[in-house]
DNA sequence: CATGAATGAGCCTTCATTCAT
DNA sequence: TATGAATGAAGGCTCATTCAT
């Protein structure tokens, strides 16, 4: 007997009812102090629900940290290395990754997990390497051409683009005003230092 | 009948053993996953012997996170904000100040935890504050310094102070590579940006 | 989906059980003595299922103490201090009180267990306490009652019917005999002698 | 190198301070709730000074429960069951009784955890048991001299007694009141009905 | 003899996971 | 598929006891 489809989208919320209070309570607590008992009852299932659509906690954890990470590459790979008007481009750039950050908050919170104790969350950990690794390389492309037009001071590329999503990173694990805060873009004009524009 | 004083130094050098492992094992595996039977194992004692040297696993923490603190962070404010060669003397520091992110390495994974999740260990988070504040003003008086020299393009000291620490955090969070790598040193002229030197 | 009426009522069996053996052990052990583990291995089932049914042991060991008084307590209240054959009704009363403490064993070892150490048990103690004074009230009210008849010697009745609590609970902490054993009627003629019937 | 008199007596009394002190708290708090650390730090001596004067925490217990009983057995079995005047005796029996339990407290609170326990405290239990077999009988024998005189109701002398003893020790139970309350001599007419005396 | 560091048995409790309903 | 009772591994911690000093 197959599921209706209405079944089947009704699953699908639940699911992702159970993601993403998953996240939430992963990103918030961290990962031994969140039981699937409790994500259970933040998503108001019971808790034999959650390995219904998760195989265990480990997985349960995977997905909350790798699933998301589709939606936010896209974003985060949001800027064009050719553009002809560079300097506005990389001022583009720097805004919206610095505005991301200060947002995904809960996010970057898992991450800084997965990252700091990559020994314990190898799978994880690498699916996060793998996105840093085309960030990184995406963000030195940028930095080539920046230079190659004379527009940036000559540095490494990969030291700087490393740098820079450190600087990101460092920032939110520091920060702990709210995203709504107006205090995030200033860091703007800090962040767009590391660069090493000419004119400034 | 008081101990001797070859029983004391045993009993100095069993704590400290005991913190170090601690240190070691909260860094790497986090709070919850580190046990005392595990810290006990790594240190060649039984886990009662842990209870001879710390009330409980909450103040084996605290004293893993505070304890080291005096010592680096003598280190990390071994600067002069008022030096005549004041490039010099930010070089100077900058690339310290790398070189010992590079070296506390595990320090510093137990400092991200404590920051990331502040509202679980508030006590350690507290001392931490209190550190990064000095460390900041610090920096940031270095900074007025060399903006009303004319050295450092104007920028408010204050966000570079803190995109400078976070860029430190940032990158212990990002690199897992050896601290003996001389990748590190690569770092120092890009953060050096951070400041706005004015001649590069 | 609910639990079938089936479930419902092996789990109140189970529980049942669990309390049962709780008081058998708390009883006979006392408190401390008494692990939820052994509870649990009396009961027949896992000790995680104890948690199932109990929050705790402080939890386990209030229901022990508590839950079977209501039933007790009855029985105990059972008699009439109007009566107008008030020296039968005494003689009844009496039999009865000595019967039933003969049968009450484990659990007026329970009771002894938190009279004694009521600063360690305050909540089960207040309980029991509340039932005391409910108890001597009616008993004082019966002995009032036969005094102005002129049946009994006048004495206190508060204090007569304290006394008569504490015979009770007396002869329970002193005799290990069996409550099958006809010793104890033995002992009605005794107490009856505490409230000063006049034929005598 | 035999131990100088002073030693001796510094032993001595050193060791009666820390039984003091056990049954202080074994009274109060119950075996299990009792630590040697407790007994010792209240005691102040170092905890394996305890294990010095006592092999064990069971043999502490047991010196605790039954050293008292030499000097409490004297006082209460100081009277003549072959007194001329029995009434008189009685009476002054009686109210040294009650007196006595009045002022035992403590030590009552242990034979009750003792008695209570039986099974758990057998040769603790053995020999308070040897005792009430004795104290029983010399109060037998008074009754007897006293029915025989005409002077009380005839009842069996062995329930009597024992339940004589068994209001003792139940008052002590209930009552959580001061031995200085003068409330316990309200008692002592109550507890003389058991005897069944004629002319009340 | 006095001290207290060292040890590990054993306790209560939490929680992931299984599985019958 | 959804539920939650049942289970037991594992953790933090207490405390009696041993024994070197």
């Amino acid at each position: 007997m197959p599921l209706s489809e209405e079944q089947v989208l009704k699953m699908k919320q639940k699911r992702e009812t159970i993601l993403q209070q998953a996240i939430l309570l992963f990103a918030e607590r961290g990962y031994d102090d969140t039981t699937i008992a409790k994500v259970a009852k933040a998503s108001g299932v019971s808790f034999g629900s959650v390995f219904t659509y998760f195989e265990n906690k480990d997985q349960l954890f995977h997905a909350a940290v790798t699933e998301p990470l589709q939606e936010h590459s896209v974003k985060l790979l949001d800027f064009d290395p050719q553009a002809s008007e560079l300097l506005l481009e990389l001022e583009r750039m720097v805004t919206n990754h610095i505005k991301m950050f200060a947002a995904f908050d809960l996010y970057l919170r898992l991450v800084v997990q997965v990252v700091g104790y990559y020994n314990r969350f190898p799978y994880s950990f690498a699916e996060l390497d793998a996105f840093h690794n085309i960030f990184r390389e995406k963000i030195a492309e940028l930095l080539v051409n920046g230079q190659q037009k004379g527009l940036l001071h000559v540095q490494d590329p990969k030291y700087v683009a490393t740098a820079y999503m450190s600087l990101l990173i460092g920032l939110r694990v520091n920060l702990t005003d709210e995203p709504q805060s107006n205090m995030w873009e200033k860091f703007v004009p800090v962040a767009m230092q590391l660069f090493g524009p000419k004119n400034s």
